[in-house]
DNA sequence: CTCATTCTTGACTAAAATGGTCAGGAATGA
DNA sequence: TCATTCCTGACCATTTTAGTCAAGAATGAG
């Protein structure tokens, strides 16, 4: 399991969006410069993020992007969806297809773990707000926090 | 997002073998028939289930897998690891390569963040067991939990 | 001892996802 | 009016995923 480029990139395209809140909007070349990510491509990204409501486009001399939000309005959740078009994706839904060949039907064990593990991510990232992250720049995120220690390992 | 076909079928595999402990080995292919994974796969998955530990192979007529352990000492997490190698890729990793080409260097804000998201995720894992999925078959473990609700969305 | 059973190894392939590029066009405002 | 900037969509290379295949080596039942 892995967090893609895309998400990488999208998310600290949006952070440094979020950090020039309230100012003039940034090119989308001039933010490729800021976050070292190729060009062509972070345009890629901004155009899902725009279509997702989460960026305002400006276009003529002196236009670029900017936050169409408040940075503390703005999860990571809301950009993950923006570009991947959805948190974690439904294990279940792949076997499915509308047909009775879903290996999970009947007295499916298994399923239940891993639409909790949706959850569990879908929550985490409903709770990092873009605000959050710039104020913890020197990376107070990293610590565990403490409800994770009740899960106690090994059952 | 998503969890891969692989570790999908080793976690049937798994749970399968778990559900037959102490009894005569399974052969791959009555495995792959019970499980509806098509047969070379199962023995492509059950080999890198043997070389972690979780699962021992005897060849011969009346040959076959059994788990190693007893279920209850066994988690997901293990079983994603033996599969994928690792339960969740570091970021940072990709792009540092040794050089100093690291986008997270410095006082980099986003990082914590993927590293949060993997102990999470392997704190979840490692609190699954087999034996929890075996006595949990019609669904218990789909309930939310209650630590998790201390997570208040939008910070 | 022999032979069917079962695992072992490793190469191979097709399809999908990922990461990135490119070109032509349309709006905008200086 | 024209340089700036976004917009659209096609395109491509690489990697990962999912699955197949074949030759061979153990093992134990008979």
């Amino acid at each position: 399991m892995r967090i893609t480029s895309s998400i990488e990139y999208a998310t600290r395209l949006m952070v440094t969006l979020a950090a020039e809140h309230g100012k003039a909007p940034l090119p989308a070349e001039r933010l490729a410069e800021i976050d070292n990510v190729p060009a062509d491509y972070v345009s890629q990204i901004l155009v899902k993020l725009r279509r997702a409501g989460l960026v305002t486009s400006h276009r003529g001399s002196a236009g670029g992007y900017s936050l169409s939000r408040p940075p503390r309005e703005v999860t990571i959740e809301q950009v993950v969806r923006a570009v991947d078009g959805s948190v974690f994706e439904e294990v279940c839904e792949r076997y499915d297809a509308g047909s009775k060949d879903c290996r999970h039907q009947g007295q499916c064990a298994i399923s239940p773990v891993w639409t909790r593990l949706g959850e569990i991510v879908t929550r985490y990232f409903e709770s990092v707000t873009l605000a959050a992250i710039l104020e913890q720049k020197a990376g107070a995120c990293g610590a565990v926090p403490a409800w994770l220690e009740k899960l106690t390992p090994g059952k």
